[in-house]
RNA sequence: GUGGAUAUGGUGAAGCGGUUAACACACCGGAUUGUGGCUCCGGCAUUCGUGGGUUCAAGUCCCACUAUCCACCCCA
């Protein structure tokens, strides 16, 4: 049996690389304009970081991470999120002492040991950004603003924004009273995951995916019902700014997120037929997480997209994504003075930036022009013991069928001025 | 961790107990010596995920393992 990759991977190659490159690129280009820096963190964090950031009772944590020993007994662990380590790297590097707020953007691979099923892998991608160090509405307002106008860039279609607001440790602990009080009669009656998370965190019973419990929970106090006046506040303002440039959302006083560390503020954005797992971006706020972490007190909010259910949504909703298909020169050289002739030029073609390629293992003319063919060549030089001789290449338009003598000297500016990608 | 489905050449797949494992695409070679895409001709699985069992006989039935896909939990 051959090795194989291991299970939830993936090898990205050929026009699906391409897309991923697209998709890096517009990404980059909206974070720059909404003023994110890049940031990128290890792959691999102390095990404490998450387990401490991210939360105890979540299930990442309890039973998603690829953890290990290294050589020096040390517990670490493959990144299954992104925002721990950012606010790690913020205190680690001070970060606080720059102008507030801190906008951060990051890009790249996450971990999680999961069954894999359509849309969830083991290794992951994750575009995410932070901003740290800002609390006004305006600043949740903004985040959603990127997210909502990098998917309409995309041109995807009919992806639901759903909002809710958590609230603080204060109208959380009001919430998990009311919400207990509700249960007790019915505890017996919950399943097995929700009876724990009664006692450990009663929050989560309200996005439970189990018939029975959300039953249970159709008149159960929400989060929303029971949030303080600054939450409150807080919350209207946000959805405020959110009409005012247009952005449509839903209010699902149901969504919980898995992560400990949300407070006031947490959405997800929802897309339909890519499957089961059709989350493609989720976040919210974390005000508590920073000093968590043992940083100053420092409001935060960010999100994370999924890029292969991106791709998964750009696919499903058949979005061209333009990939550069550029023209390119194919020199096809006979014989041994024929190559080394051949060989220069390729050189100092592609030094004006004209890509090209050459046959690289000694075929005939003809296999030479099928391999330009599946290359998707636009123009063959041809040069043979009769174009030495008279100084000449033989440029043949592979698109066009046609062919005609160039003089040596006058290549380079003829392919400058044909192939149209330079 | 749990459940269901699937596993035949590079790919998509026929075959469902009985002599040489269809077919298509891809690939390789050829059709007057130096010209691609179209056409024609030829080549391309001693073997059916792995291991065991039933049988005179197994790709075809049974068991186990492994992998893949989908789903549950949860999430990106």
């Amino acid at each position: 049996m051959i090795i194989q990759r291991p299970k939830g991977t993936q090898d990205i190659i050929g026009k699906t690389a391409l897309k991923w490159q697209y998709l890096e690129n517009e990404i980059r280009k909206i974070c720059s304009e909404y003023g994110y820096q890049e940031i990128r963190t290890p792959i691999f964090e102390a095990t404490e970081l998450f387990q401490r950031g991210v939360g105890e009772t979540t299930d990442i944590v309890n039973k998603e991470m690829y953890t290990f020993l290294d050589k020096g007994q040390r517990s670490i662990t493959l990144r299954p999120e992104g925002t721990a380590s950012v606010c790690r790297a913020y205190v680690e590097n001070k970060l606080y002492a720059q102008a507030q707020p801190l906008k951060l953007y990051y890009l790249g691979p996450m971990f999680r040991y999961e069954n894999t099923q359509a849309g969830r892998f083991r290794q992951f991608h994750q575009f995410g950004a932070e901003v740290l160090g800002g609390e006004d509405p305006l600043v949740d307002a903004e985040v959603i603003h990127l997210i909502w106008e990098f998917f309409q860039r995309l041109g995807l279609k009919g992806l639901e924004v759903h909002l809710n607001s958590v609230g603080c440790p204060n109208c959380r602990s009001e919430h998990r009273i009311q919400l207990q009080n509700y249960l007790q009669r019915r505890k017996a009656d919950l399943c097995e995951d929700c009876q724990t998370r009664f006692e450990r965190n009663p929050m989560r019973i309200l996005d439970c995916k189990n018939k029975r419990c959300q039953s249970l929970t159709s008149g159960v106090p929400t989060t929303l019902d029971t949030l303080c006046n600054d939450c409150q506040e807080h919350f209207s303002q946000l959805q405020s700014y959110l009409k005012i440039v247009g952005i449509q959302y839903k209010i699902n006083p149901k969504l919980v997120r898995g992560l400990d560390y949300y407070q006031r503020t947490a959405f997800e954005v929802l897309a339909e037929g890519i499957g089961a797992q059709n989350a493609i971006c989720g976040g919210g706020r974390y005000d508590g997480l920073v000093k968590e972490i043992g940083g100053p007190p420092t409001p935060g909010i960010g999100f994370a997209m999924g890029m292969e259910r991106l791709l998964a949504v750009l696919d499903m909703q058949k979005v061209e994504i333009d990939l550069e298909t550029e023209e390119k020169v194919l020199i096809a050289a006979l014989g041994d003075k024929a190559r080394q002739e051949g060989f220069k030029l390729s050189g100092e073609l592609r030094r004006n930036g004209i890509p090209v390629l050459m046959d690289l293992l000694g075929r005939g003319l003809k296999n030479q022009m099928k391999y330009a063919d599946r290359e998707g060549v636009r123009y063959v030089l041809i040069i043979g013991d009769e174009e030495l001789a008279k100084d000449i290449i033989i440029v043949r338009d592979m698109k066009l069928g046609d062919q005609k003598e160039v003089p040596k000297e006058t290549i380079k500016q003829y392919l400058l001025q044909n192939i149209n990608n330079i």
